[in-house]
Parts: C-alpha cells; sequence; structure tokens
DNA sequence: ATCATATATTTACAGATGTCTATACGAAGA
DNA sequence: TCTTCGTATAGACATCTGTAAATATATGAT
C-alpha cells in the first residue's frame, strides 16, 4: 500500500458545480424558509384552503400583525408565495414552483453516490 | 350574491398540519442550509467525491480555517453531513437521508391544489 | 367627508450569526 | 519526547434577524 504520503486523499475538483446565480436564489429562498413561524405559516396557507389572509395567521400565531406582516414579506420576496388584494383583504397562496425548484436542490443531495462506494472499493 | 359579510373568505382550520417536532427538525436542517457558503459546501463535498477534507475546503473558500470547522459544525448538528477520522484528517460526507426527508418537505407544497381550483369555480 | 378596519412601514432594541485571532487538542514522525 | 501539522474551541466584534410599538396607507361603509 502506498499510504507514505501525508497529503488527505480527497478528489481534486468537482466537474457538476451549482452556478452562483442559482446557489443566491436558493440561500434565499432557504433563509426564507428556515424559521419555525415562516415554516409554519407556509404549511398553514397550503392547508388552510390554500389561500389565507393576514388576520387568520394572526389568529394561529401568537404575533403581532406587523410581525406576521414582516414575515409574509420576507416570504413573499423570496418567491415562496404570491399575495392578491381583494377589498382589504389580501389574500396569500403558495407558489408551488418555487418549492418545486427547492425539491429538485435536495434531490440533487438526496441519492447515495454509487461510483463512490464503487471506486473506494477497488482503491 | 351574499357579499355583505365584513369577514375574510378563509377557510377555517387546517386538516393535515406538520407536527411540531418535524418543523424543528427541518427548521434546524434548514437554518444550515440557508447559508452560501454551507449550500456551496455541502454540494462541494457530494460532488468533489463524496468525501472531503477541511483542507480541501479551504481551498475552496476564502475564508479561515476555524471558520471553516465552525461552518463543518453546524451541518454536522443538524445532521446534514457525517464526519470521519482517519489519522489527522478528518472526511467528511453528504448524510443523504436528511436530503430525502427536506424533499419530502418541499414536495409536500411543490402542487397545484387542485380541489382548491374546484371549489372556488364551484363557489 | 369621515370613520372603521385590514394591512404595511418605520423605528428601536435584544438576541442570534458569521467572521477572525489566538489558543488548544490530537495524531504522526523525528 | 518534541515537533509538526490538521482540526477544533474560545473569545471578541460587527452585522443580521425577530419582535413590538407607533404610525401610515388604503379600502369600504355611513
Amino acid at each position: 500500500m502506498t499510504e507514505s504520503s501525508p497529503s488527505c486523499s480527497c478528489a481534486t475538483a468537482p466537474e457538476d458545480r451549482l452556478p452562483d446565480s442559482t446557489i443566491e436564489n436558493r440561500v434565499e429562498q432557504l433563509k426564507a424558509l428556515a424559521s419555525p413561524v415562516r415554516l409554519q405559516m407556509v404549511d398553514l396557507i397550503y392547508y388552510g384552503g390554500g389561500e389565507v389572509c393576514v388576520c387568520e395567521l394572526q389568529e394561529n400565531f401568537d404575533l403581532s400583525q406587523p410581525t406576521i406582516s414582516h414575515h409574509l414579506k420576507v416570504l413573499r420576496e423570496a418567491g415562496l408565495i404570491q399575495s392578491r388584494q381583494e377589498g382589504t383583504f389580501v389574500y396569500h397562496r403558495v407558489d408551488t414552483s418555487a418549492f418545486t425548484d427547492l425539491s429538485a436542490l435536495m434531490d440533487r443531495l438526496s441519492t447515495i453516490r454509487e461510483a463512490d462506494e464503487a471506486a473506494r472499493a477497488v482503491a
């Protein structure tokens, strides 16, 4: 065996990197979701009938109205929800395409790398 | 039409809520991923041969070694990567099952709700 | 026009986060 | 054992984030 070298055995350069613009976009989406309040909000909007207004959210979260508005803004700016005004009410719904993108990202990292298992066995 | 009521038209209570423990777990995973540095790290670990040591990461990020170590700790504590020590080197690899869980969460929100479309059409 | 109500914005502040420097730990070699 | 090298931890500091109070905006009703 040739284990005399004091350097690590990492492979050198990855082939299939994500483009920076994708990283940026996904990180913004992930940041928006990485909050118990906002994750529950999105889930509530989706499973609470598809369209939900701020007043409905106020009943489900022990938060002030401005705080709820703030979280909705974060979700909207990340492209996770869309908002529609009807009279004085504003209804929010989940932008499912954003979650399709996120699902694809997670799938990209959710498969055991058979190639590496094989490579290590050979080496 | 009976639009005289000054209340919003939100559906009342959602049926299919995520349990709190799931929310907590997913939020920790999402927080760990919601950083350009850490998202790229995970991607680099996965596509950089499956197993990567800190030294390799240092070459790809313009960050101090302690900072890299810190980010790896966050990823490890969130269950997104696993670490294996071999001599002085520590090799990190992606825990694909965590990303399977995250993918399932995203899938949960990535389908257009046909039921609601239909319901709105009827109403 | 005035008023009430639903939602948004501004401001302020406490707590979390990302980064570095300095230091410590631990394994391998001299 | 002493040194070196890879990695981890501790401390410090600037920035970002979540929240509420106060205020603003805008729509519908009277």
